[in-house]
DNA sequence: CCGCATCCGAAAGGATACTG
DNA sequence: CAGTATCCTTTCGGATGCGG
């Protein structure tokens, strides 16, 4: 069980920490959103998606199966064939996942400037 | 300049990238929610959270005043007093992180149930 | 074709002690 | 009080090669 604070602290168990480590890392958002659009293969994927290794691909859809946020599909053909698709649960996951996208938008021209700025302060 | 991609590819300077990479991290959510109530010092955001070390929590605040998210006011006082407050841009960033929480909220369970029944597949 | 096995480097984050 | 300075562990992701 988690630890119970008295206001705001660091939980691994906060839904919102589960849901940004879900989301946080390299590929997932890539992914999902590469699904959505339909079923793919694996090396569809990683086709689409470019630059990651079949390792890092493996690792991150198997715990996005593990999560149930897609589903893996294999075909027992020669050559293999596996077909991986988005659950509900993942679809639904793009919504706030948008929203987030929306913000990104509109407000990451002004961060980037921030950064600028402030490097060009702290190498000044 | 980043390089151009037919379709879905992985780009560190994407917005939804950089976006997610800000808060992705440990303490940045938990950070701008407690500025969120107000200004606050140095030991107060370090006590409010619980857990994070002097160092890690001075890295996180200097990268967030960086991005213009928080701005750092310094009392030229003895002992130091240092306030950190959110600007519009970082408290701008509570609504889709806001959007975050409640489908994590509504949708955590399922995740924890789906993650548990796939560690049991893995163990058995 | 779809992975797994192995090794590796970089980076985030933490423990502890100290300072202006 | 508000940080710095070191040192350290852990984790993520990448490179490469092999296997069913």
């Amino acid at each position: 069980m988690a630890i119970a604070w008295e206001g705001n602290a660091y939980d691994p168990e906060c839904p919102t920490r589960v849901v940004l480590d879900r989301i946080g890392d390299k590929w997932t958002v890539l992914i999902i959103e590469v699904l959505d659009a339909g079923p793919r293969r694996f090396n569809e994927i990683r086709l689409a998606i470019g630059g990651i290794t079949p390792k890092v691909l493996t690792s991150t859809l198997r715990s996005l199966a593990a999560d149930g946020l897609i589903v893996r599909e294999a075909f027992g053909e020669v050559p293999p064939r596996v077909e991986y698709r988005l659950t509900d649960l993942g679809r639904s996951l793009l919504e706030p996942v948008a929203a987030l996208r929306q913000w990104a938008e509109r407000n990451v021209a002004e961060i980037e400037g921030n950064r600028n700025s402030a490097e060009a302060v702290a190498t000044r």
